[in-house]
DNA sequence: GTGCTTTGAGAAAACGTTATTTTCGCGTTA
DNA sequence: TAACGCGAAAATAACGTTTTCTCAAAGCAC
């Protein structure tokens, strides 16, 4: 008995096999990754080795020594929300032999720096961020250092990656013309910031759906935070005044249940307008009336990135493609009320 | 010009700004690390050679070499559902200067085993674990080699770790209670499949509410896994026969929606019974009637799991801790309508 | 000038792997 | 019998860091 008793026991390493084998170190190595030439009797002896003493690979000396991972990273901007899309591309990764890590942005420009550096720092072979900030140009050196990166839900800012988007245009206009299908001519869009790409495109193209119809823009497209607050004063501006909206577009889920909360503890349900809401989300068909929305392919936009991702691994030298993913309508029956006035 | 133009440019490392310095390795070393003991005209040099190279320093090599990495993982059962306690604990481990990598087990206990196991492997200093299976000996020899182990939600079985449960009994009783308290005396309890521990103890701590109130236990029971089709039959056999359920307790919020799509599609208004769910979820309030739950304190886990993290961190040898946090009731209408019949 | 600390830099040994090269034993062949 | 070839194991050199050790030069008291 040593005096070491309560000391903490220490990972076995490969020497300590060799040296409970009888071997020679590179031997064990030889074992461990099933070199052929290496003779029964000795790999039956190494064997046992490894099982007495319980040993495991440290993954990262193989990583370091290999110089590859096979360990992507996920930049997710919230992993604590719904996102269907990372669990689909863990899914899958997982069935191609990747690891897959991830970790939270929380929004935050440095934040996302932070966490994509580290994860190129550490070895990952792979990156799918969800960007955030106007400045990518970080990524320039790993890039060149043969970091993968693709972008997901909005392109990268500065150096060309290979990217995922949904097609937010389209699901904007089926959104507008929905109602104006079912009888609005006063549809106001209330969104995420426009700092944001999302909220960028996705307001861009509801302007152009007003604009093509003819009618004025002002005052009915409301992009900023999305906090309760300023979605509520948006909601107080553009159902009141002379010619109060029947309908409304919300530019993503978070903005849609703000709308929602408003209208329920705020406008008696005769006068609450019809709503489509970018994104789907659960419960939305158990409403009162149940929500229409556009729903972006989270699965589809999963099974891009990680074949753009899988296709740059082995060709690192190929060129940057964008897919876009299409959405879809699900009506549901708030977007096909007709206008209340 | 080198004929190596096209070629992926390699990462540089402590010895090329060494070289590009003209100082000893260890002394670049040394200034990455803020060593004081390096005279100012050295620093400034090889902060010039570091700047123009573009030099980070490899994390895998840095912990390979350190033994520590400052970086715990979290296995959750499912990144894709809402969860914010992740979310909540990723907050405060960055603030501590921790670095926090998710990856979800699937609800599989063989992808729990690869999941924890990698991320040992990798030399994560800690694991933060929703545990599955019913053994996790596996854990043991990491244990003991100075793996970090916090159970969250469920607790490990095998090793004693520390472990942060929410108050299930309680949960449990706070909402028969309720719906005694309104008059019902028909209770069933629809939730999870007992070979999960939550499921299991708020089924247990069900059966006990009914014990103590004297009542029959048979057929007021259903547990199960939390599919459409099960729920849709259990819901079935307690709101027919002779002495159909005046109320429900839910055991878990897949539960809950699973309940809220079939009431609110089989069953008239009217006829519904009142219902109290384990677990808050977003729009509970907005639907018809809104819906009173047992919300758990997620906040409160996330900080009880960081805390035990970052002590054992600190001192290894401490003794486990089971940390039991309180749950609340959220009145809010569903769990106080009187009985139907 | 000698001896003795102090300062600050370089050399070298780790960390736990994998890949390359060397060595060795032994049966074949000229 | 010496040279050769070959299969299989051992030795060793990386991978990119940190850390310990060594050692030269400088400062200072005698």
């Amino acid at each position: 008995m040593t005096k070491a008793s309560g000391r903490r026991s220490r990972r076995p390493t490969m020497v300590d096999v060799a040296r409970e084998a009888g071997v020679a170190l590179s031997t064990v190595s030889r074992v461990v990754n099933h070199d052929p030439t290496v003779g029964p009797e000795f790999a039956r002896r190494v064997q046992t080795a490894i099982d007495t003493l319980g040993y495991r690979p440290d993954e990262q000396a193989q990583q370091l020594r290999r110089g590859t991972s096979r360990t992507i990273g996920v930049a997710a901007r919230e992993m604590s929300a719904r996102n269907p899309l990372l669990a689909e591309f863990e899914r899958g990764a997982y069935a191609s032999g990747l690891t897959v890590f991830a970790a939270s942005t929380a929004d935050d420009v440095e934040r996302e720096r932070t966490v994509v550096l580290s994860m190129a720092r550490r070895g990952f072979d792979g990156v799918v961020v969800e960007p955030i900030g106007p400045d990518h140009s970080y990524l320039a050196p790993e890039m060149a250092a043969g970091l993968a990166v693709v972008a997901v839900d909005r392109p990268v800012a500065g150096p060309e990656t290979d990217a995922v988007l949904a097609d937010n245009a389209s699901g904007v206009r089926m959104a507008y013309r929905q109602l104006a299908a079912h009888g609005h001519t006063r549809i106001a869009y209330i969104g995420d910031h426009e700092r944001i790409f999302t909220g960028r495109e996705r307001a861009a193209a509801f302007r152009a759906c007003l604009s093509a119809d003819g009618r004025a823009v002002t005052g009915l497209v409301h992009t900023g935070e999305t906090e309760q607050r300023r979605i509520s004063a948006a909601l107080r501006t553009v159902l009141s005044g002379a010619a109060p909206v029947t309908a409304l577009v919300t530019g993503n889920v978070t903005t849609t249940f703000a709308v929602l909360t408003h209208l329920a503890t705020e406008v008696p349900p005769e006068l609450r307008p019809a709503l489509v809401g970018f994104d789907d989300f659960p419960l939305a068909g158990l409403l009162d009336p149940p929500v229409t929305v556009i729903a972006q392919d989270s699965l589809g936009m999963a099974h891009a990135a990680l074949h753009l991702m899988t296709a740059r691994l082995a060709e690192p030298e190929r060129a940057p493609e964008t897919l876009t993913v299409p959405v879809r309508l699900i009506e549901r029956g708030s977007g096909e009320r007709p206008p209340t006035a």
